[in-house]
DNA sequence: CGGTATCCCGGTGGATACTG
DNA sequence: CAGTATCCACCGGGATACCG
């Protein structure tokens, strides 16, 4: 039957979004996880900085993504932006408290991620090996 | 001088690939943050699961993501793969060491999520409610 | 300086159908 | 059951140009 089969994955997608929307951990990583985010708060784990260091701490952001990304951080409260009116204008970024919690968890991925980088590239290999024989 | 300036987006452009490509956490979030990986990952903690269970699992996944997901996971050596050969085929997915290793970060992660998820959404709401000021 | 706005290409990922 | 193949809509994200 069709249609019951459709409705049935309707429903299920329903279901799923449901989840998803409800899932804290998707949320954050949906924010953190990015191509840029993860970097950008590194960048400021050290202190404030201005859009244009940015931009050259973080090498290959486009304008585009640096601020979109930004924008996003600064909306889940992350990181604050503080715009100072003079000529020119001077906007600074820097983590809020809620950024700060954060740094833990990144570090501890750092750590993990330096340690079985070799790992991981030595099973990529092992895999393509296997794969050229098939 | 226009070519100067291409040259030197190029060179920045090789930096650029050079630094992403070198970046651990770049590689390990490239594998385990993507929009199922985690999940995956979490769901096969408790122990083994068979293809089709994970699809119950971890509902709204599609069959090709699924399948997708589950070989990068397999490749990076974060997972193992087992077909028995009897009919119909039977394949269990099981975390190898270093997917368990990765354990701690994922809870690390999820326990931070669920700690701080209200703070972001009540920086999402007030940062809506800035936005419909202006 | 710190953005927006626009264009557009390529990859992601869903739906569907087919195979061993 | 597990996986592959195809088609296609969507949007992430880069390049470029323009504004306050």
């Amino acid at each position: 039957m069709t249609v019951t089969a459709e409705a049935r994955r309707a429903q299920d997608k329903v279901v799923y979004n449901a989840f998803m929307a409800a899932c804290p951990t998707r949320q954050v990583l949906a924010t953190i996880a990015d191509k840029w985010a993860a970097l950008l708060i590194t960048a400021l784990a050290d202190g404030s900085q201005r859009h244009s260091e940015l931009a050259r701490t973080v090498a290959g952001v486009s304008q585009k993504m640096l601020t979109q990304t930004l924008r996003v951080l600064e909306r889940d409260g992350v990181i604050a932006r503080t715009v100072t009116a003079s000529v020119p204008v001077r906007v600074d970024y820097e983590l809020t408290d809620l950024g700060e919690s954060l740094m833990p968890i990144l570090g501890a991925l750092k750590t993990w991620s330096e340690t079985h980088i070799r790992e991981i590239m030595a099973a990529r290999d092992e895999y393509e090996a296997r794969e050229l024989v098939a």
